[in-house]
RNA sequence: GGGCGAAUGGCGGAACUGGUAGACGCGCACGACUCAAAAUCGUGUUUCGCAAGAAGUGAGAGUUCGAUUCUCUCUUCGCCCA
């Protein structure tokens, strides 16, 4: 029989799809539309089998939303600025525009293998002037809004390469890079004001019916509202310092207070300036890192002062004030109130220092005597020991209380209180989009004017030397505003700026005044349904909430709060890992099976240790080329295998097996299509039966619902299913217009799957026009016989095939006189009957 | 330490609101074709048992006529936050 020849056939539909732009999408407003999006990817050079996995997902989608009569907008672009380009182009001695957009244009090859149902003709490259010209007038946008502002901020600085280094490059505590320990410097920053948006961004939370509830609450757990009180200290001792203010959670445990802990950079620390034991002591704490985890893993230090805070609730009490280094200058203000009693953290600060442990919760199965010995108590009861709060239900009643007492007595007030801090976006890198701010002499930031934008990006650079490359470039620092000479920002932005509006731009990729045109979006937004690693479901899908809110923030023009109506988050790419016998990783092509064995394919005397199936990593060594599995088994079985073994919000596996499998299959159809169209010669009359026309109906109704909820892998069991069923059926003799009608139906249902393979089929058999998702009628496979399961006892003793609707008497009749259930029911009295129409029947002896 | 989720054959996974557990695929076994192998096609494949049958969805309990599905306790693993 005839090969099925993926290579051309696959490639003369992309051709087609190209030429005839099947896919780029025009704004209609008397169609319904549908924007399908994945996130865009970061163009590394090379696809990778997550890529794969995450644009086949959306593709399905796509075209199976546009085969349904939707006007469908499914985009591509590049989140082109970054580290990575500038890190390549310093090791290779390249410019970054350059080596970035090589990479595009092999990916975007790449990707267009894939057979994606793309308008390439939005895309779009968040690194292009064209783009971020955008962005800059947005920034200027919310600076006006007062949404922008700069403050003194700590980052980690590497002393030895001169830069700023996010939290996850500072391993150990050093310079992933340099190995230089890394410092905590103060530099001015830009940032965005999310936080004004908190409880907005909490609240929005509600109406996202379409989000998985894990990426919910892991937004909410990152925004972080708690409910507490802030209470003003009275301070005594040797300082000019009347109070310190704290915010708690707890304020119900105050009786049990012992000692009050600044942060090291509270402003008392100001007074210690000159103070070496203080300095030694601040030393010690940025050795134990400023990350929020070393401090929970780290030894809790203190330095006391010779201050002394007054318990509110009962001024008698004085207790020592520390500096401690697990308090964090972000949270609150800087200060909170040790109860040793009932929080860890402070129960371990207590214990080092001697401090006193004062019981002051009970558990509620515990006598009023209970105390606090091995570790703190801070689950629910009663409180004691605590005067006037005694008896109180710990923690509901009694917080609601105590803040209740501290408002009337003006010693506190209720505070709600946010984890989500503002958003620092300035970043000490070239390869970014500029700042469009520039600065007198005074230091005064201005803006640069909307007229003189974009600030380009200066090419040319030299990367070679330490620190940001923009602020040696003395040229391109200085700029004339208003004739007066000014000196530029060159601090660029967080990159995730470029991805939280990326979405508005592929409405309307050229319109030239503005980042978006108001027509354009007030169609197509929100974006329907985003699909992407579930690694992104806080930064970039907060970002883009709060990017919209900003905004909307004044402007009645535009009000989208929520860019993404539907998201829908995939698994992970995996493959067995292998070593070699000396345990150096191997790839899975370096590897060769014989007689059943893993050894090396250039030498087949060593043997190789599988290990178990982990997410691929270039680390691990276990990563298959995208474009190795396209060439050698063609986009269609690429796309097959990597929906087929798995649900696509979980982890798949990638196996050489899998893909065969689907190579294997897809020729499976293509005999199958042969048949047809042997068949399809003889021309009957009359049709043998309706078999096929049933199963075709029942074939595109599972479809159709596997594809509504995101079963892609039933998908592929539907028409694993279907090639055997119809392979059957197909030497029946059916009439050429049954054959006809229904095959075809079948090739637009697998079309969103393997697209390549379906088109051609169709064109072969002259339905290659006016394609649509075929409709399904329940009544045309609705059986009159159905099977009724007998249960005795409650377990499964035969099945029965019977009439719909039939009484129980009736049943019951088939039943006594059925061979088989006549041993289980012999002399038997039947206690009970459970008769569940059309379905079971349970009898009870 | 906290939050969320998962656990089903040798493996990946099905089972819609509690109602025939193991769809579909991989692997394996046997058979056909072949001088032979590969490819292909066919049959079988939860375990124990020759069979009738029994057991069986991480462990233990509970609700129910009936639990993979609901409730509680525990174990292990994964992800996120700390």
């Amino acid at each position: 029989m005839e090969r099925y020849n993926f290579k051309l056939i696959e490639k003369k539909w992309q051709k087609f799809w190209e030429e005839n732009k099947t896919f780029s999408t025009k704004t209609d407003k008397n169609k319904k539309k549908f924007y399908c999006l994945e996130m865009f990817p970061y163009p590394s050079g090379k696809i990778h089998m997550g890529h794969v996995r995450n644009y086949t997902i959306g593709d399905v989608l796509a075209r199976y939303k546009s085969l349904s009569g939707y006007n469908v907008l499914h985009p591509m672009g590049w989140d082109s600025f970054g580290m990575p380009a500038e890190n390549a182009a310093r090791q290779n001695n390249l410019d970054p525009k350059s080596w970035t957009e090589t990479n595009i244009s092999k990916m975007k090859s790449q990707l267009k293998q894939l057979g994606l149902a793309i308008d390439w003709d939005r895309e779009i490259s968040t690194c292009s002037d064209d783009y971020y010209k955008h962005q800059q007038a947005f920034f200027l946008e919310l600076l006006e809004k007062k949404l922008v502002y700069r403050k003194e901020n700590y980052v980690n600085w590497d002393p030895v390469d001169q830069t700023v280094l996010a939290n996850e490059q500072v391993i150990d505590g050093k310079g992933w890079r340099s190995g230089a320990v890394v410092e905590r410097k103060k530099l001015n920053q830009w940032f965005f004001n999310i936080s004004k948006f908190s409880q907005d961004l909490l609240d929005g939370l509600e109406n996202l019916n379409s989000w998985p509830n894990k990426v919910k609450i892991m937004q909410k757990n990152w925004i972080g509202k708690s409910f507490g009180s802030e209470i003003n200290f009275k301070i005594e001792g040797d300082l000019p310092v009347e109070n310190i203010k704290c915010f708690t959670t707890r304020p119900d445990t105050l009786f049990g207070f012992s000692f009050l802990a600044l942060s090291i950079d509270h402003e008392i620390s100001n007074f210690y300036k000159e103070n070496s034991e203080f300095l030694k002591f601040k030393e010690e704490c940025s050795k134990t890192g400023t990350t929020e985890e070393a401090i929970a893993v780290g030894e809790k230090i203190g330095f006391k002062t010779n201050l002394k805070a007054l318990n509110p609730l009962d001024p008698k009490q004085k207790v020592p004030v520390y500096f401690a280094n697990f308090v964090l200058m972000d949270y609150g203000f800087g200060a909170v109130f040790g109860c040793p009693a009932h929080d860890q953290r402070d129960f371990d600060f207590a214990k080092k220092y001697n401090l006193e442990i004062k019981t002051v919760v009970k558990p509620n199965d515990e006598d009023e005597n209970f105390e606090v010995k091995d570790e703190a108590y801070s689950g629910p009861g009663k409180i004691i020991n605590s005067n006037f709060l005694d008896g109180l239900n710990a923690p509901d009643v009694s917080v609601i209380e105590t803040i209740k007492i501290l408002e009337e007595r003006k010693l506190g007030k209720k505070q709600i209180n946010f984890r989500l801090k503002d958003w620092g976006v300035s970043r000490q890198r070239y390869w970014g989009c500029p700042i469009p701010i520039a600065y007198d002499e005074t230091g005064k930031p201005h803006p640069i004017p909307k007229t003189m934008l974009p600030v380009k990006l200066p090419q040319n650079i030299n990367l070679n030397i330490k620190g940001n490359p923009l602020d040696d470039l003395k040229n391109w620092k200085e700029v004339i505003i208003n004739g007066k000479k000014l000196i530029r920002e060159t601090d660029t932005l967080d990159t995730f700026v470029c991805s939280s509006w990326y979405f508005l731009r592929f409405c309307s990729p050229n319109e030239a005044n503005y980042g978006f045109n108001q027509d354009d979006i007030r169609y197509w937004m929100p974006v329907d349904q985003y699909i992407g690693g579930v690694e992104h479901a806080i930064l970039h899908l907060l970002y883009s909430r709060f990017f919209m809110r900003a905004l909307s923030y004044k402007n009645d023009n535009f009000n989208i709060k929520e860019p993404f109506e539907g998201l829908f988050t995939q698994g992970m790419v995996c493959h067995e890992t292998y070593k070699d016998p000396n345990d150096n990783w191997v790839s899975p092509d370096e590897i060769e099976t014989i007689e059943g064995k893993k050894c090396l394919k250039k030498n087949h005397s060593v043997e190789i240790k599988v290990g178990p199936s982990e997410s691929m990593s270039k680390s691990k060594k276990n990563t298959v080329d995208p474009e190795y599995i396209i060439k050698n088994y063609g986009a269609d079985a690429a796309r097959l295998f990597i929906l087929s073994d798995s649900p696509p919000e979980k982890d798949v596996q990638w196996s050489e097996e899998g893909i065969m499998s689907s190579f294997k299959f897809i020729q499976k159809l293509w005999n199958l299509h042969l048949r047809f169209i042997d068949k399809i010669q003889d021309n009957n009359e009359k049709d043998a039966d309706t078999d096929l026309v049933k199963y075709t109906n029942k074939f595109i109704q599972n479809i159709t619902n596997n594809l509504e909820n995101f079963s892609y892998n039933k998908i592929i069991a539907n028409m694993h299913e279907m090639y055997s069923y119809v392979n059957k059926q197909i030497e029946k003799n059916y009439k050429k217009i049954t054959l006809e009608e229904n095959y075809k139906k079948i090739l637009i249902s697998i079309m969103p799957v393997i697209p390549h393979f379906s088109q051609e089929c169709l064109e072969i058999i002259n339905a290659n026009s006016k394609i649509q998702w075929p409709t399904f009628d329940e009544k045309l496979f609705e059986e009159d016989k159905i099977n009724i399961v007998i249960q005795i006892n409650g377990k499964k003793r035969n099945v029965i095939q019977a009439n719909k609707n039939l009484k129980e008497t009736d049943l019951l009749n088939m039943i006594s006189r059925d061979e088989k259930l006549k041993k289980y029911l012999e002399n038997k009295i039947i206690k009970k009957k459970i008769y569940i129409q059309d379905k079971l029947i349970n009898i009870i002896i």
